[in-house]
DNA sequence: AGGTATTGCTTGTACCTACAACTATCAGTT
DNA sequence: AACTGATAGTTGTAGGTACAAGCAATACCT
């Protein structure tokens, strides 16, 4: 087994630290969605992409990547905001393998319940506990790693502060 | 519906990038141990939390709170680890409920076969894309965020162990 | 046009995990 | 000792996700 490049121990505490926060934030997400609005974070973040789109509608396979899903989760996970009366699909006119999916008002009104919820919770489990500097810094690191995770940029990846407009936070 | 304390540009695009790095980690990590090795992540955390235990035993339920997991996880985990021969199960001296957990010397040598593969993914995942000060901000961070996920630490105190010469990183 | 590879999406199957129910054991009370 | 409640662990069942297969439509190439 050739000798690996092992971890200082700066490395390896910010790793265990990292790693646990991997293992417990998720989760912690989803119950407070899943208590209050009966959501996973993954629904909240699809309907949430949903409805900062041009006319609320995205291609699914669009949706996919901003989302990091595979075609078959984001078709399941569909089926079921479908079911819920929170999206529907439609034909896309210059693509007719593609489909559109439309935030209905009812799924528009279910993330815009959902939203301040999410946020503050979001805010009491990180941004709280944050320095703003440590915020700035947060950010930064985060989008370092995407550089390796996430090379090419499906997923949102804000590199300074652009303004949102009432848009709702994923 | 009162109106809740919003994100400020900078914690938004914080939260953003934040969000995709929890979106995408634990899959990029899954996805070598599982090509490599046949490990899941999480598995691997099982094999190496035993690994530094003393006498690499464990209670079953010292090691699902260890590693975030509930009984009913550990306990299929621990299963199919068992079938593959890594660990094995024996009763406890002390509490007849309880059971304990060692890890066999086929265990011992998968983590050891594991750990440098891992470390070497972890390291070009994170560590090479990070200053020294981001490394040392980012264990500060997660440690903060952790007062909040896991207040009671039940993540870190791995129990004083013995046996700390050639431990194998979680 | 005709043929082949690729893309967009859905569905079959298998695995993993959570919640709940269940057994067995322990701890505290009377 | 008997009773009650809590704890340790396993298993039934349901829901979510991945991989692979499948169908429909497009793109490319000759």
């Amino acid at each position: 087994m050739a000798d690996p490049r092992w971890l200082t121990d700066d490395e390896r505490s910010a790793w265990l630290n990292l790693a646990s926060v991997l293992e417990l934030l998720p989760g912690a997400l989803d119950a407070q969605l899943l208590r209050d609005d009966d959501l996973t974070h993954f629904e909240y973040f699809t309907l949430a992409s949903l409805s900062e789109a041009p006319e609320r509608t995205l291609r699914i396979k669009a949706l996919a990547d901003m989302t990091n899903a595979t075609l078959p989760r984001i078709s399941r996970v569909l089926t079921g905001l479908e079911k819920a009366g929170l999206i529907t699909r439609s034909l896309c006119d210059n693509d007719r393998r593609a489909r559109n999916v439309t935030l209905t008002e009812k799924g528009w009104s279910a993330v815009v319940q959902a939203a301040p919820r999410h946020v503050e919770n979001v805010r009491r489990l990180v941004f709280d506990r944050l320095t703003p500097e440590q915020t700035a810094q947060l950010s930064s690191i985060a989008e370092s790693l995407l550089g390796e995770l996430d090379p090419e940029g499906r997923m949102f990846t804000v590199p300074a502060s652009g303004s949102g407009s009432g848009d709702v936070p994923g």
